[in-house]
DNA sequence: AAGACGAAAGTGGTTGA
DNA sequence: TCAACAACTTTCGTCTT
């Protein structure tokens, strides 16, 4: 295979180890599909190995718990890092020349160089935005798909990337659950809050991406381990917010805010104290609010949930 | 004294003409 | 583009523990 016809394959690298041979039609000309990770006869097409792609870490951690979250991904590849990941784990053979070798290394680089570049500042951002926010990896890995995308439409240019990655990193949160608000990704990023959620909406109606409005139920568990409070809590809090959710009063409502209240009525039935401002505190929100949500709460949820705590025998479901 | 409660007025975002 | 609107916030006075 000439070094032309390797170019023309783009995404495809010769990788002719010393022995291997398609044991279908005998070339010698096997190649790694970039798009798989399979090694494929270049003749005849014949899937011959399922991956090169090395197999040990190419990442790093800067926990133990991240690093237990990596390991058990275990995915070596990430568009959390350039070239997902691949950059340097090039073609190595003995059958072709160390001239037409560096020649293809230099190729490669500039390939690179072309696509990556740009996006590189952005990827380091969101690192160290993982990492100050505690981001678990497959949020920071959304994250840097959906910067992908974006920039991959040209819709970077002339916007700051500083926003551009906060917008990003928040979506991605929405989008995998982790209760992180506007407010705490912006100021990390010493931006304002108008002008991250400006370029959220921007992006996202470009894209075309939809991205639902957050369950209240995910902050629930934010309350409670920062104010320390015992299971027996999310338990009923949860409870409460599912019933809420059928008789339609979270709709429209600040999910946070219906936490809170719902967090304070859990608090209220188990007897345990907490100020209504302690529970606004921890996601954000005003007292007034957690006292609305908690009113309401009291009033339309708490009938049902007495109800069914009387009821029937207690199901598997629940 | 601190927390809970509710009323009133102000704010920023969404919606529909 | 603008006005109406709902939800939330701020502020403040009163009641309860």
């Amino acid at each position: 295979m000439s070094l032309n016809s390797f170019k023309k394959l783009k995404s495809r690298v010769l990788v002719t180890e010393e022995g291997e041979v398609c044991p279908k039609c005998g070339s010698k000309e096997i190649i790694v599909d970039f798009d798989s990770g399979e090694l494929v006869c270049s003749k005849c097409g014949l899937v011959i190995g399922k991956s090169i792609f090395m197999e040990g870490r190419d990442w790093r951690s800067f926990s133990t718990e991240e690093f237990r979250e990596r390991a058990r991904a275990g995915a070596p590849v990430t568009p959390a890092r350039t070239e997902y990941g691949l950059d340097t784990k090039i073609a190595y053979t003995k059958r072709i020349s160390w001239r037409a070798l560096t020649s293809l290394r230099r190729s490669q680089r500039y390939a690179r160089t072309r696509r990556e570049k740009n996006i590189m500042p952005a990827l380091i951002k969101l690192r160290a935005a993982a990492e100050r926010l505690d981001l678990p990896t497959h949020t920071v890995e959304d994250a840097a798909k959906l910067y992908r995308m974006a920039a991959s439409k040209g819709l970077v240019k002339g916007r700051s990337v500083n926003a551009m990655v906060a917008a990003v990193t928040y979506a991605a949160c929405r989008r995998t659950e982790v209760p992180r608000f506007l407010e705490e990704i912006a100021s990390f990023f010493n931006l304002s809050e108008k002008e991250v959620g400006r370029t959220f909406r921007f992006i996202f109606r470009k894209l075309k991406v939809k991205i639902p409005p957050p369950k209240p139920e995910i902050y629930v568990s934010r309350i409670v381990s920062k104010l320390r409070l015992p299971q027996s809590v999310t338990i009923k809090a949860i409870k409460a917010l599912r019933i809420a959710r059928e008789i339609g009063i979270t709709l429209g409502r600040e999910p946070a805010g219906a936490a809170a209240g719902a967090v304070y009525l859990a608090t209220q039935m188990e007897g345990i104290s907490r100020t209504q401002k302690e529970l606004a505190k921890a996601v954000l929100v005003t007292e007034v609010t957690v006292r609305n949500r908690y009113r309401e709460f009291l009033e339309k949820v708490m009938p049902i949930l007495k109800e069914e705590a009387e009821s029937p025998p207690p199901s598997m479901e629940d």
